[in-house]
Order: C-alpha cells, then structure tokens, then sequence
RNA sequence: GGAGAGGUGGCUGAGUGGUCGAAGGCACCGGAUUGCUAAUCCGGCGUACGCUUAUUUGUGUACCGAGGGUUCGAAUCCCUUCCUCUCCGCCA
C-alpha cells in the first residue's frame, strides 16, 4: 500500500508511475475521498472534545450533590450525533484504504519502461549452454525413463498439476533442499525458519496477494485460512506490527516451504512435466533492512540465488522486469531463468523483488530510525530457488547421451555419494 | 473436544465506573554526583491519526487482545469473538 501523502503531494507524479504499469488510476478521486475523510475526523474530534470536558463537569456536579440532567441531556444528544459522522468517518476510511489496497506499487526510477515480458533486459548470463553431441530430451522423457517421477498416479491422487518423486528424484529434491538452506544459512548469513503452511487473511492483505489475488490461492473456508503461495507471506508477516531495533537490521530469513497455487487461468501455458505445478516446493529469502539499504541489498539477495546456480554449475540467465511485466507489490524485480536444453526454453527460477515500504506500510513493519522515531523498513524477496524448474534443469543440462544424468558435485554428499542417476 | 484461569506500555505489574494514557519496578536515554567501576539523585521515556507548524513546537482525538453494547462518562459493567496458559480426553 502506497501512503496517501505521497498521492496528496504530487498526485500527477503518482498518475505517471501508476501509467507507465499500464494503469490508469484517478487520483484525483482519491485524493477527494481522502478530504472528506479528514474533514469528518476533524467534526467528529471536535465533538468528542465537547464530550469528553462536558462529561467531566457532570461528574464533578454530581460528587457536589448538584443536578445535571439537563447538561446529561446535552451530552446525550452529542453523543448521538458523534456515532452518525463516526459511522460516516469510518466508511470513508475504509472506502479510501479498499481502494488503496487494490493499487499496485510504484515502479523504481531505475526500472526499464515496457509494456510486456517481451520488454524485459536480459542483464547478463552466466555459464554456457552444455554441449550435448546428441538431442537433448525434455525432463518428462528422461524422468520416465528413469523412472524418478510419477505423473500419471500424482493425478489419481489429486488431479492435474501435482507431481509425485519417488526414488533418486524425491531424494534429488530433499538434496537440493538441504543444499540450499546450508548454503544460505552457513555463507549468505539467513536465519533458517520454519513456519505455518497455512495463513489467515491478513497475512495475505499484508504482503499483497490478497485482496487482488485471492483466486490464485486455495482456502480452508472451515477454518478462515488459506495455504501459502510462498514462504514469502509467513516470513514476511513472521514481523507484522513490530518495530525492530536499528541494529536487528538487516534482518534475513530462509526457509523451505512447499508452495500452493491455483493457477487460475494458466491453462496450457507450458504446463507439461514439472514446469508448472499446484504444489511446489520452494527455498526462499526474505530480508527487512533499512530504506537506504534495500537497493543494494536487492544485489546482494540476487546474488545469493546466483549462488546457488552457480555452484551447481547451471547455465543461467538474470533480466530485470520492465514496468508493464513487474509485480503487484514490487517496486523492482530481477528474474533468473535457467536454460532448459530439451525444451529449448528459459525458464523461471528465482524472482527477488524490493518491495520498498509497499508491504511494510500493509503489515506495520517498522524500526526505530536515528532519531528513535518508528519509520518503516523495506522489505525484500527472493526465491532461493524453486524446486521443480531447478530438478527440470538439471535433469536437462547434466543429461548424457544414454539417458542418464550426472550429478553436480556439490550435491553428491547430499545424495549418499551418488554421482549419476 | 470438556473444565478452569488469563490477555494492560520494550518487559514486569497495579488498577473493578469519572480527575487514568494508565501507579510502582526493570530496561533504556539525558543530566548531576563520584579517583575508576559500582551505587545514588534529578529529569525524560508508547503508537496512530487530525489540526497547527519550518517534518521545530503546540494542541486535540483514539488506542488497556479484537468487535459490539450499556452509560453524561468504560481499562473497569454486559455480549460476541480470537489468542495464551493449566488440567482432562484424543492423537503424530
């Protein structure tokens, strides 16, 4: 959620951001809404300071054995009228916050201007394409042939999009998992969490995903709660309405979490194999730094994602998403794709977002600032990275000419010693 | 699931209708004192929003888990709800 006193102080700068996203916001409308909130706050404050001092007459009165029930007669009256524009003040609050909740944030000056994934920078690669004499074959035939992963009985279980891993592949899964929370914990300086797979409303509210996106997620009507769609929303909430001290910052977090999502509307969009799942599992990285920090700090977070690719010796590719591809809360956002050689296609891995104060402001995530005044901190993510894109290219860059694919070395003690599958 | 207890400021802990944004203690900050340290003394010390204003300052309102009610007036009384703890039951 942006502030309004942004909006109020350079409503047309505001109107431009929310344009180069594709949207076209009235701000003008909004900023109506906010005055006549503010007015009502002021008459009813005002009623309520008559309130207060009359009501303390009426008690001082009656300790002197003096009537007042004519003066208790006029408080009554006011107090009537104070719920009347209350009622009103309240509404125009929630009418404006409704409204503010559903805008998305502001795009960084730095970010590409573009109205599609088609306008996103590739910023740079790393690694090179593995040289495969041969065809290589997409992950679904080698994982058949290896019989590592089960698509067909995951589905008689609980339908389409649901895999099952069995053998090496579940093995090759927790490996990665292990690897990758031991590579952030122990090097990159994230405190390991583990929290509820399952949230309630304002978790959501506060990092963003609802109210906009509440068909992406799945529910638990019976109980008010909703599974994640990333560890992004425990561990960023983890923090909801708490003022760190200046020194706790940076604060960074990891943890593995599997990860649920409706994908509503994504029919057909390469959805074969494992490149596109209603469960998947997920390391990510969450921090809260300071505001002067959090751009430098969203390098850093890159990187540590980079890291992981990197000592799995992965071919990989990072762009920046422009202003029209950028998402809901993030103020700017770097994608790391790994190259998929048997399906010829990049594919998304990691997102690591700065979300600025966006989320901070939504779930009152604050510190203490020099001056010991609460200001809000940023707050960033990252994938650290998805499982199943991450096995999809491994399985697909390490193949061999017979099927079978060499492991990375670093992932060798994690998988008892094995090198091949 | 059943029975009971409780949710107050960073922590602890008073407060059962008015002068309570809330005693006391701890922690923290500033100052004084003291060869040093410790101790002592004095002062300060919640958050949000509105108005004011030079983002100084001032002032007002709200907030004692959350929501509603009673009342001239609610931390305090009533209702609903959430959460925590203890015991019993069940259970990985």
């Amino acid at each position: 959620m942006l502030d309004i006193r942004t909006l109020r102080e350079n409503p047309d700068a505001a109107k431009a951001k929310w344009a180069s996203r594709g949207l076209d916001v009235d701000v003008q409308a909004l900023l109506d809404l906010d005055d006549h909130r503010r007015q009502l706050i002021t008459r009813v404050e005002e009623l309520q300071q008559t309130r207060n001092s009359s009501s303390k007459e009426i008690g001082l009165r009656k300790k002197a054995g003096e009537d007042a029930s004519e003066a208790m007669e006029a408080v009554r009256k006011i107090g009537d009228q104070i719920s009347a524009l209350d009622k009103e003040k309240t509404e125009a609050t929630q009418a404006l916050e409704t409204q503010l909740m559903s805008l998305p944030n502001f795009p960084h000056a730095s970010v590409p201007v573009g109205h599609s994934e088609a306008d996103n920078p590739v910023i740079r690669s790393w690694g090179e394409k593995p040289e495969q004499a041969f065809e290589p074959k997409p992950h679904w035939v080698l994982a058949e042939a290896l019989g590592i992963f089960e698509f067909e009985r995951a589905a008689t279980l609980s339908g389409a999009g649901f895999s099952c891993l069995t053998g090496a592949g579940a093995r090759l899964s927790r490996a990665l998992i292990s690897f990758m929370l031991d590579l952030h914990t122990g090097e990159h300086g994230y405190t390991e969490v583990q929290p509820p797979f399952l949230v309630n409303d304002d978790a959501l509210l506060g990092t963003g995903q609802l109210p906009k996106f509440a068909e992406e997620l799945y529910r638990v009507p019976e109980d008010g709660l909703w599974l994640i769609p990333t560890a992004e929303v425990p561990l960023t909430n983890l923090y909801r309405d708490h003022i760190f001290a200046a020194d706790e910052l940076p604060r960074n977090l990891t943890g593995y979490t599997p990860c649920f999502r409706r994908e509503a509307g994504a029919a057909g969009k390469m959805t074969r194999g494992m490149n596109r799942l209603h469960q998947f599992d997920k390391v990510e990285m969450v921090t809260f730094c300071k505001p002067a920090d959090s751009y430098a700090r969203l390098e850093t977070l890159t990187g540590h994602a980079e890291a992981v690719l990197q000592k799995l010796g992965l071919h990989y590719r990072v762009i920046t998403l422009c202003t029209g591809d950028i998402g809901f809360s993030s103020a700017k956002t770097y994608d790391i794709e790994l190259w998929a050689p048997g399906q010829q296609a990049w594919l998304e891995v990691s997102s690591c977002s700065n979300f600025e104060d966006y989320q901070a402001r939504r779930a009152k995530i604050r510190y203490r600032n020099e001056n010991g005044k609460p200001e809000l901190v940023h707050t960033l993510n990252g994938s650290g990275v998805a499982l199943p894109r991450l096995l999809v290219a491994i399985l697909e860059q390490c193949q061999q000419d017979d099927g079978s694919i060499v492991l990375p070395e670093i992932l060798r003690p994690y998988m008892g010693g094995m090198e091949r599958i």
